[in-house]
This record gives structure tokens, sequence and C-alpha cells, in this order.
DNA sequence: ACGCTCACGTTATACGTAAAACGGAGGAGC
DNA sequence: GCTCCTCCGTTTTACGTATAACGTGAGCGT
């Protein structure tokens, strides 16, 4: 269908074939043409186009009207359940309003110092961000691209909309249902990222337990992994000292680990030990028992942040949304085994 | 740093501040001012375009040059583990080499009827794309962009690079391995999405069954989700008829459901059932037991997929790359029970 | 018959950069 | 003293599009 020439056809080589200007063939196919060109004109431009194989040149129109409908999303690694759900959702808006996604490689965790544009990447219209330290918002803010952060660090900057996962709830939540099973004796299990959420996680965590008064809570942190979950709940288990009898993990990866730990340690789940996640991924129904998690919703994160992008992108006063998250009750709590001083 | 004036500065601004031409800029920020700038008038324009926050407008680098350094990936669904394995290798390469990656924001599968272009995304140098069959190709060589094929339908294009991994071998050996162990009759689970690698699986198990005169194949389809799964198996364990003792899963997701389905109908496995799955997620050892499965390099097949991309690109003949596929054995497959008959 | 509006296009320009084509000055060679 | 390089730049042009500014002829009221 192109012809034999090698170089792509543009705008003045439709006009030619259509026998009209270049102007036309610009106001017709950006369909801005209502009342300046008749609609058999307007036909003939789109046969002539069709013919010809016509596409756009997307750089000259990025050039000349200085957009590009494109957006940054930002996101520490894509293997993550909970960021892939959130570029889902956000590339399920994008795509409605005729918006591209450039990921940013993120190399091993986005840390507060790095810049996502030292690797020059396309030309952007809008930055989408996850879990970024409020430091790492001045970096962004420098090239004065609307911003919009998701689960990040409280700021407050002007014209940054926020997303937020109030994951500091869910977090309490699990608290206050382990408590009232009984629990007294708690494991934090912190994954080893230095991202704000799992900070925020850890403080919801204190702050709830010290309102128990006579709840302790140890910490163990493990790298992102089953494995490493699990070395470091195996090695908190048997260390001396009454047992912990609850493990509250920041992920459900972690959870796996905990789980692992268990089953050398021969102790079973939830009888002798309960264990709770965060995400509900797939993962936490296929262990067995099924977990006890705090659900993310990460496409609800990813459109309402899309969302409120746009809508900065199109001058409109940034918005600030929040998720609603859930507590899960599955089989992996219950009520702690009873003190070994209380056995007959 | 930049100007109060609110639009961003250009290379004539820092030419302006370094007493020197345009040009000359250009020339320095793009590395080709050697025998041609001077060493301290090449400096004078760095500095001069630091103390302005110069960044260079990409659109306008895009339309002059005609590269655009960005490539579009597509994939069904990033929520699938092996698929952003595979951008996670793909995005290793592409940054090393200043590349950035455009993802398509596939609704609900990449059937071989759909336009990757329609909805016109960013202006692109090439195309990576996942699991397509032979007929979606003829669309995107229509646009003549550079293309590599990853696990897709063998085809006979000219100039198109491909990456094979060879699950069909994979599945071969998960059957040889159950034929082995003594099963004779087989259940596939069969993802219902309609990707050429799917069909391929199919046939391999087909066929490698076929040497072995003496077995038998069922196959239940299902959705890609472990409730899908869960049911599919179900119906199929409980139809009339003698009992598959093995079931071969398209993938881990699938095997979940098959753990299920055996767990609500008392089956212990593998004492009573062998399970098989593809993909060796991190749900794969988070089953208990863990499970057999065949285990796909996601990221290398993005890493060398996106070589492949990068030197076509670059006017290179196109390469065909072969990723290697193993069988991991786990706890998942045993021998057969007993037949009924043959108890006392 | 004159000006006005309206419907339908066209002409001209700018976006910011890369790079080809074009010097000018200061020596080297003879 | 003349040519010829070499070094260090500059001038100029083109990339393909969107859009502001500008006709132009027909219809119409007076």
């Amino acid at each position: 269908m192109p012809p034999p020439g090698k170089t792509r056809p543009t705008s003045r080589d439709v006009a030619r074939e259509a026998g009209v200007s270049q102007a036309s063939v610009s106001l017709v196919m950006g369909g801005k043409w209502q009342g300046r060109i008749s609609a058999p004109t307007a036909e003939r431009v789109r046969e002539a186009a069709r013919s010809l194989g016509y596409r756009p040149n997307l750089a000259a129109r990025n050039l000349r009207t200085g957009r590009t409908r494109t957006v940054l999303l930002v996101v520490p690694s894509l293997t993550t359940h909970f960021f892939a759900g959130v570029h889902t959702g956000a590339a399920r808006v994008a795509a409605a309003h005729g918006f591209s996604i450039v990921l940013y490689p993120s190399p091993a965790g986005v840390g507060p110092a790095r810049d996502p544009f030292a690797s020059a990447p396309a030309a952007l219209d809008g930055v989408l961000a996850s879990s970024m330290a409020a430091q790492a918002l001045t970096v962004l803010r420098g090239d004065r691209l609307p911003l919009v952060m998701l689960d990040s660090e409280p700021h407050t900057s002007p014209g940054a909309a926020t997303v937020n996962l109030d994951i500091a709830d869910g977090v309490r939540r699990v608290a206050g249902h382990l408590l009232g099973l009984g629990h007294r004796r708690f494991l934090h299990l912190r994954a080893d990222v230095p991202s704000w959420t799992f900070g925020q996680r850890a403080r919801a965590l204190e702050a709830r337990l010290a309102e128990a008064r006579d709840a302790t809570l140890a910490t163990a942190v493990s790298p992102m992994t089953a494995e490493g979950g699990r070395a470091a709940v195996e090695a908190a288990l048997t260390a001396p000292g009454p047992r912990p009898t609850a493990v509250v993990c920041d992920d459900d990866l972690l959870a796996v680990g905990a789980y692992k730990a268990a089953r050398r340690l021969g102790l079973r789940i939830p009888r002798d030990l309960s264990v709770t996640g965060v995400d509900d991924q797939v993962l936490a129904v296929a262990l067995e028992p099924e977990l006890t998690t705090v659900r993310l919703d990460a496409e609800l994160t990813g459109e309402r942040g899309m969302e409120a992008l746009l809508s900065v992108i199109d001058g409109r006063a940034p918005v600030t949304h929040d998720i609603p998250v859930d507590l899960v009750v599955r089989g992996s709590t219950a009520p702690p085994p009873p003190p070994l001083a209380a056995a007959p």
C-alpha cells in the first residue's frame, strides 16, 4: 500500500494526493475540521491518507504542540505484584485518553537520590511516582512536570497530587485482629527496602501495639524474598526468650518465608503460630492455610493516580485520593497456643 | 536555577549565555565536538547549560534525527509473572543503551487481529512482541519497524529476529518424567488464552504421550486463574471413568487450582495425584509440596530480545536466539497410586 | 450595487534541534 | 608572497506538523 519509495508519506504527500493544502490535511487528521472543511473534502483527504498508508509523524506533532501524550511511571520493580497492578490500572486509564506510558527502569529500588531523568527518557507530559520519599520530590519538581505521588511520604509541595493508600490503617487492623485473638508477643518481619511505605508500616504497628500495654514487639529484617523471610523468621523464632506467637509480615512474599520457617521448626499455622501479610497476591490463597492479609487494590491505585495526573496535565487543580484498604481474614490467624505453664 | 521566565531554556539560550552559536551548543551537548570545538569553549558551553538548567528538547531531537530511542514492548499482561520478568530484562538492556520502553496497554490479551498502533503510541524505533501469532506479524510489519518476536509462532518473514523459548521441549520432558514414574492417565490443564504458546504446549504434550502407546490424555480448559483451574480440575477428576493420576498444567498459577481441587477431593499430592506447572514463579515454592515445573528464564528472554532488537535497529542482520528451558523436579510428582484392582 | 457575513480553504510561520555546507585566521611548505 | 591545510567555529537549512492569520466567492439584506 505505501509507495515503493522507502520514506514514510507525510501530510504533504496526502495533500498532493487529495488535491488540497497540507494545512487541510492536518485539520482533518486532527479531527478539528468542524465548519472549516466540507464533509466531501474531508472524506477525500481521509481516503488519500488511507491509500498512502499515512500515519502522522509523532515526533513532529510533539514538537509543534509541546505535548507528547506520554507519561513516566516510576516504580521500584514490575515483578512486584503490587506495582504490576498499578501499571495495569494506570495503563487502562492512559489508553482511554490516548496516552502512552514509559516505565522508568529503576535498577534495584528507587532511592531518594536517584534522578529519574538522568537517563533522559522520552519527552514527557507528566510523572506518576510510587513509594517515593519526600526528598525525591524536589528532584522531580525540578522539571516542573506535572507529578502525582502514589503511596508516598506526605509532603507540602503545592501542585503535586497524591494518591494515598492507608496501609498504616491496614496494619493497625491486623494488630487489632491479632490482639483480639489474644496474641501478645509479636514479630514484625520487615522488608529490607529503602521505601517510605515500609517505615510507615513499622511505625503503625509499633503505635498500635503500644496501646495494648502488655504487648511486646520484636523485629526481623529480610530482603524481599521468600528465602530471606524464612531465614529471618527462623532465626527470630529460635532466639532465646519467649517465642512470638504472631508474625506480621510487610508483604505476602515474606509471609511465604514465615510459612517455611514454621514448617522447618515443626510449628503449625495457625495453631502454633499466626501469620499475616500485606498485598493479597495470588500467593496469599496459594498458601495452605490461606493467608490473612491486608488487601491493596493496586489497579485502583493506578487508575486514580493516572486520572489525577491527567487532570493536572489538563491544568485542573491537583486532587488527593484515598484508596481503601481491607483486612482479609483467612486461615492463617487463630488464638495463640496456651502458655506452657498452663498445661496440665 | 532555571530563569524565572517560565518556558524551558533552549539550546539558543545556552548559546547566548556562553557566547557561541546554537550549532556549537548542539555539537557539545551531542558529544560530537572532537576536533570541531576547543576544549575551553566546550567547557564554557557545558557550564552555561548547567547554570541555565538546560535539557535538550527530546521532541525536537526526535524530529531532526528521525530516531526516538524508544521501543514498544507488547505483552498480554504485566501481572503475569513471566512478562514482568521479560520487561525487567528488556529494561535493563534498554537502559544500558539509553533507550526507553513504552508498554503497549493490551486490554485482555493481544489477539492476532489487534493493531498495536491503533491507539498511536509514542514515536518508535522498534517493537518487541511476545507470544504473537504469525498472523499478527503482517500487521506489525506494515510499519516496516524493526521487530523482534519472543516465544512466538515460527514465521518466514525476512528481517524479523526471534527469541525462541523451547517450552515444547520442557513439556516433553515433563511428560517423560511422569511416564518414567509410571503415569499413564494424564490430564492437561490448558489455559484458555488465545496465545500461540499454549497451542504449542498442547501439541508437544500430545505428541510425547503418543509415543507411549498406552498413555491417555484428557484436556480441561480454564481461564488463567487459580479458581478457574480448581473448578476445571475438580470437574475433570470427578468425571466418570478412570481418574487421571497426573495433571500437567500450562502454568504454575493453574497448578494452584489443581492443588485446591485435590484438597477438596481428599487427594494428597503427590501420593494420589502428581501435578506440574510451567514458569517456576514464586508460587511454585510457596505451594506445599513445592511444585515440579518447567523453569522459564523470563529476564534472559527479555535481555536477549532487546539486544536483538537494538542490533536490528542499528542495521545489523537479525539473529535468532534460543533460551534454554529447565525441568525442575520438586515434591509434587511421584509414582502413581497402585491401581485399585491391585489392592489386597 | 454595495457592504456583510458565512462557509471553505490556503498561506505562512514557528516549534528546537542536528548536521551539512561554508568561512577566516594562522601557520607550513616552497 | 602565494597556496594549502588545519583548527575552530558559524550560517543555514530541513525535519513534519499545528495553527494563527489571511483570502475568496457566494448569498443576502437594503
